[in-house]
DNA sequence: TCTTGATTCAAACGAACGTTTGAATTATCT
DNA sequence: AGATAATTCAAACGTTCGTTTGAATCAAGA
């Protein structure tokens, strides 16, 4: 069986995206992390070669099937608009929710991929640079034009502007929710993801339609 | 002088924001910092006692004026007000206006330490914790006082979720700029600070009015 | 000028890190 | 069963880390 993946690389993969969600990337030592998914220290090497790859593999497992899903969405919106633009709500939704359904399904290990997404983006050790450009680069293409078929009267710039900002409602609202529990002393969480799905979509179109 | 800081320990401080900006936290070694610094390895430990606490003074060093800024702009508001509400759009110039006008002022320091703000944020090594704690509370919840005032027809929950998306747009929007400027090819930059404050303004606040 | 405290310095400490090695073990196929 | 490749294992490698130490240097008041 080529394509399942050894026992042993899934166990490490697990033990790493939970320890480093939780201790960040270099506080988290190959020691620990094959310590946790009892296995050998040296299989790591044997079967990543490197710590940065391992690193690199453990993001890509998660982030493939989301890009993946986030164009499948985008392609079947626009197979069903035929040739008229894809409402701005719906491409929101596209790019969105796959995200959540990874929290929503995997649960603590989804929550966990969060953490490191945000972790990621802010490490200045360029783990993402790789990925951003094979992985993103395609999808920021694609959702940038049904954006501005959604919304003609924004400029290319503009737009770009705009869909940076949905991009930073929705990163810090799903990786740093514990700050909102903090502040609004636990009156939200993101316990009901199709509610605020909801509301990061609402906010998001109104900012993005918006003319000054 | 008992209030200026010692030659050496700014002379610490500011190798430390530069090198932490650039490399992350653990990646950065006492060594590389009191090499940048040119003063002795143990000097560090002389100053601040530990890295941790090294780390803490940086971050402390530029939160606390921008804090201080925000309150003390919003005070001006309200008192210029007379009782009547803050209208949204200044809340959200007040809110990050400070933040803004160390980068602008500061120049390149300023911009290292928004990827120290996003890293703080993300890292799961509780940098910020003490300090979100005693900084932040009160700012947190003046701010979302001054919201409430402003959109009556939020609820409790909805404004703590909303200021919560405007704390993303803003946050991800300066820490994280090379990747708009990545997937737009150049066209979206920072540099003109002025303009990006009105574009995110706009964008919160059409975003903070909506009822969907 | 002498003394006292603050600061700097070179050197070393023990611990933890990522990685490598080579033998032992397990799985796969004829 | 026996040969061959894949995987696991304990042990060690050299490096780098944060921190400590104790003497040297500096600053300034008596």
């Amino acid at each position: 069986m080529p394509e399942t993946i050894h026992a042993t690389k899934l166990a490490i993969l697990r033990a790493t995206e939970r320890l480093v969600a939780a201790h960040g990337f270099e506080a988290t030592s190959l020691r620990a992390i094959t310590a946790a998914a009892k296995v050998n220290l040296a299989a790591v090497n044997y079967h990543f070669s490197t710590k940065d790859a391992l690193i690199l593999a453990m993001l890509n497992r998660r982030l493939r099937p989301i890009n993946e899903a986030r164009l499948a969405l985008l392609d079947q919106l626009e197979n069903g608009a035929a040739g008229e633009p894809v409402p701005l709500e719906e491409i929101l939704e596209a790019l969105f929710r796959p995200v959540l359904e990874v929290v929503s399904r995997r649960g603590k290990s989804g929550r966990d991929f969060l953490r490191l997404l945000a972790l990621a983006l802010a490490a200045p050790g360029a783990y993402l640079k790789p990925l951003v450009e094979k992985e993103f680069s395609e999808k920021a293409r694609r959702f940038h034009l049904a954006l501005r078929r959604a919304l003609p009267h924004l400029s290319d710039a503009e737009a770009h502007w705009r869909l940076h900002f949905a991009h930073g409602v929705f990163i810090h609202t799903v990786a740093h929710s514990e700050v909102l529990a903090c502040t609004s002393r636990g009156r939200c969480r993101l316990t009901d993801s199709e509610a605020v799905l909801r509301r990061i979509i609402d906010f998001c179109a109104a900012g993005l339609r918006q003319s000054a």
